[in-house]
DNA sequence: TAGTGGTCTAGACCACGTT
DNA sequence: ACGTGGTCTAGACCACTAG
């Protein structure tokens, strides 16, 4: 295929004539094809040779959209092997999105959750904002008590929205061992692939101080998560209240 | 050049044989040169071309080991311009390492720091351990408030090897405008390229409460930094303690 | 041995910014 | 018009994994 402007090809656009390289066509080619789910979290995709085949490009123009897909997480590459859908059940032990590391290493944390409330709420207007759904609209909200290294340390409440995860009830929840967000891939076809988080520092009410061991009044770190799917859409609101006497939330910054 | 196994070439290693492709050799001498000064922050560095013709190798080879120091922020590329050693002067207003947003982000914030303490310290053994110096040696240690929209919001402690920094006084403090790691760049040659942070939950005790005006016990973020130069070095300690009432930590999760 | 991703090259042309 | 980074191609060969 030859390479010329936005005029061109695929993803040419109306009038913006915004320029986009072809590798970032193929890239919203793939995200389209792994948001249909012609291939789920932790199958194969086709090779590069392959794809280049099918998308007549040239291996390199594939490459560099993989290349950027991997360093996005949505795919891992494996040398001699191929090219992944990325999963939250790999990560098994190792939560992908859960930041809450043990001050002192040896302890391994053995993360063991129970289910507190799973219940049907509507929308409120902030949670409808975020979700980019109406206010009033049917939710499923979770809320749950997390022990790392046999201790309560993080409750976690969660809104999503019931039309997609229709289905998700205490039952379900009960029997699924492992990361919420590999249930949401395996039932609901949800892969989360992104997520935004606020943290404060906030001090426990009563009922939250019960539940954590601790006093009221006792700070903790108040973490409020979106967490988005493909093509960015929203699909589950969380807010985490974590105990940090001896766990600490680790960041890097770049 | 000829592409081949560790044995050739630019680093080859003595005896481990763990191979080392050449746009990785020609990464670890770009990051070299910088470490060494060779392009200081803000300045350009020497077209791909150019690189190519220095390190005999063909262009595609340099551009990909820019590429990965531009992925890690340490270079930046401008079309048609070239490429720049990356800087904290010029993110100004937008503190590179700082994540504290306001809430409501109309309150844009307009950042100003107090220097409450600047004095010499020898190093505890967790310092030295952080710092990879020695139990004792000579550290500079600074205290400030800073203010956020005209509010003391962050309390700063920061401790440093006071070889490296030599000359570091209060008085150069005061006169500093901008970026605290802009003055490191510039007085005294050192660029922060990279950081890990612990964040807690912690409660403000009675010093630091009168500070930030709230009262004893208030709910305040930790956050344990360590900064790190070229070659991994670490060059800064710092603790933060953040006001997070009308402001939060963000973070993005992928 | 075959297939996959990973590296490297050489060359052509495009887009952006400056002169 | 020129120089810079950005995109694309075609082809060769290397490294890793599996059958």
């Amino acid at each position: 295929m030859s390479f010329s402007s936005s005029s061109t090809g695929r993803g040419g656009a109306i009038g913006g004539a915004a320029f986009s390289p072809l590798y970032k066509q193929i890239k919203a080619l793939l995200v389209q094809s792994l948001h249909a789910g012609e291939w789920k979290p932790g199958e194969s995709i086709p090779s590069e040779l392959d794809l280049a085949a099918r998308f007549q490009v040239s291996q390199g123009t594939v490459r560099k959209a993989i290349d950027e897909l991997a360093a996005e997480n949505l795919l891992i590459r494996r040398q001699g092997k191929g090219t992944f859908v990325a999963t939250h059940h790999e990560a098994q032990v190792r939560y992908r999105f859960l930041r809450l590391t043990p001050d002192n290493p040896e302890n391994t944390q053995r993360a063991q959750s129970t289910i507190l409330e799973c219940s049907r709420q509507k929308a409120t207007q902030e949670i409808a904002r975020l979700l980019e759904i109406r206010t009033g609209d049917a939710l499923i909200y979770i809320k749950r008590l997390m022990n790392l290294g046999n201790r309560p340390s993080v409750i976690d409440e969660i809104w999503l929205p019931a039309d997609v995860f229709k289905g998700l009830t205490s039952e379900v929840l009960i029997h699924n061992k492992g990361p919420l967000y590999g249930l949401f891939e395996t039932k609901f076809g949800v892969s989360m692939i992104r997520a935004e988080e606020k943290i404060r520092a906030i001090a426990a009410n009563a009922q939250v101080a019960d539940f954590l061991n601790v006093s009221e009044g006792f700070p903790l770190l108040q973490v409020d998560r979106v967490s988005y799917t493909y093509g960015d859409r929203p699909m589950e609101i969380r807010r985490g209240l974590y105990l940090t006497d001896q766990y600490h939330y680790r960041n890097s910054l770049n």
